[in-house]
DNA sequence: ACCTGAACACCGTTCAAGT
DNA sequence: ACCTGAACACCGTTCAAGT
């Protein structure tokens, strides 16, 4: 017996509190039920389906990380702060990235659309041209989400499991034929030694590096 | 009865047709073994389990792409054909794109990584930045392939669908306060014109803008 | 109004039994 | 060796019945 009626708000926290521990396919419908002390009907009278209470939770990890916005006067830095903010937020809570690439319209990242939009704009990037890069920044903040949030698995083993699966790859990729495969073969050991977020911050800064050339004149 | 028995080929080529005529929901066990006419047993003896099915189709229809390879003598103008290519594969089979941002490994894209990074040496990229921009690339191709894979829903209703979609948030947009939101407020024209296949080529261009900046000295 | 929990219609996967 | 298909252990979701 429910010791207090959940509402809404409870459930999307429990939600995210099980997804948390054990990634993706931990949120069942049943766990929660246990976990709550309670039956089906409650949770669905606050909540339409299960799309639904996945797309709460992540609406929840975001707009908390949002709040803390950066604020800064060099409005590269200040773009950097922001695609570091939701890179951080993935890295921490993975299921969100694989839920916000599915839905990258989500009110949740209106905030971050309309903080990138205005940057660009610091940055004296045309009108016409803004929409364009801020799609395209967003898709490739996104996507190293996305990934990052699929290569952790399930959310358990969380350094020694990406280790293991970089050495993997990595193995498989020094095995190629240097002749067939001189570039891969060759990036095998970057592979091994890079840093997810190093990486990620070349990559904005070569967006931010691109997004230069399309200045007014 | 199985008039033939089914290769694993076969099996995977049924997996395929499945995926594109429904989506990925439409790829079930029991829908598989009525299309050929099997058992259950005839499948998992070719094929270790329903993830590994889904990779193998998804390797195939990439393996397919790839060889239609671009020569161009121009490496900017072969570094976008060949996003293109695959930017066009996953057009046409959206859950491909869905599965590969969750594997980027997968030795399909091996010789996309390949073409990348030799295209990248041909633009007098340094060696220590073609791992990042290459990843950077890759990761932005695929995080616009999955977003697109999952706007297309489960695979029904093809183009109406999606300007249905695409007009449905930008309305949700437009009711923006101006004040709080001016850029998305403004952008929601924008989204409601705007081609895909264009937004990707101009993302595709600031990347390949911000990578000339990395060109050795 | 709000909640319970048995029941329903599905899944992916296994495995004794057949050929 | 290769395949069959009933059975198992799960899902998400519904809805008559309770309070």
């Amino acid at each position: 017996m429910a010791v207090l009626a959940p509402s809404r708000e409870v459930i999307v926290q429990a939600a995210t509190d099980l997804l948390d521990e054990g990634g993706e396919s931990a949120l069942t419908l049943r766990a929660l039920t246990i976990r709550l002390s309670t039956g089906y009907g409650a949770i669905y009278h606050h909540v339409a389906d299960k799309n639904d209470l996945l797309a709460a939770a992540a609406d929840d990890v975001i707009a908390r990380v949002l709040t803390g916005a950066v604020v800064d006067a060099d409005p590269r830095e200040a773009l950097r702060g922001v695609a570091l903010g939701l890179f951080d937020a993935i890295d921490a809570h993975p299921w969100v990235g694989a839920e916000l690439s599915r839905q990258p319209w989500r009110p949740a990242l209106l905030d971050f659309y309309e903080s990138v939009g205005r940057l660009l704009h610091a940055l004296a990037v045309p009108e016409r041209a803004r929409f364009d890069a801020a799609g395209a920044l967003v898709n490739y903040v996104l996507g190293v989400a996305a990934q990052n949030a699929a290569r952790r698995g399930r959310g358990r083993d969380q350094e020694t499991g990406r280790a293991d699966f970089l050495a993997g790859v990595a193995e498989q990729w020094s095995e190629l034929d240097p002749g067939r495969y001189p570039f891969v073969h060759e990036a095998a050991t970057r592979l091994r030694e890079h840093d997810d977020r190093d990486q990620f911050l070349t990559g904005v800064d070569i967006f931010l590096a691109g997004i230069a050339t399309l200045r007014r004149t």
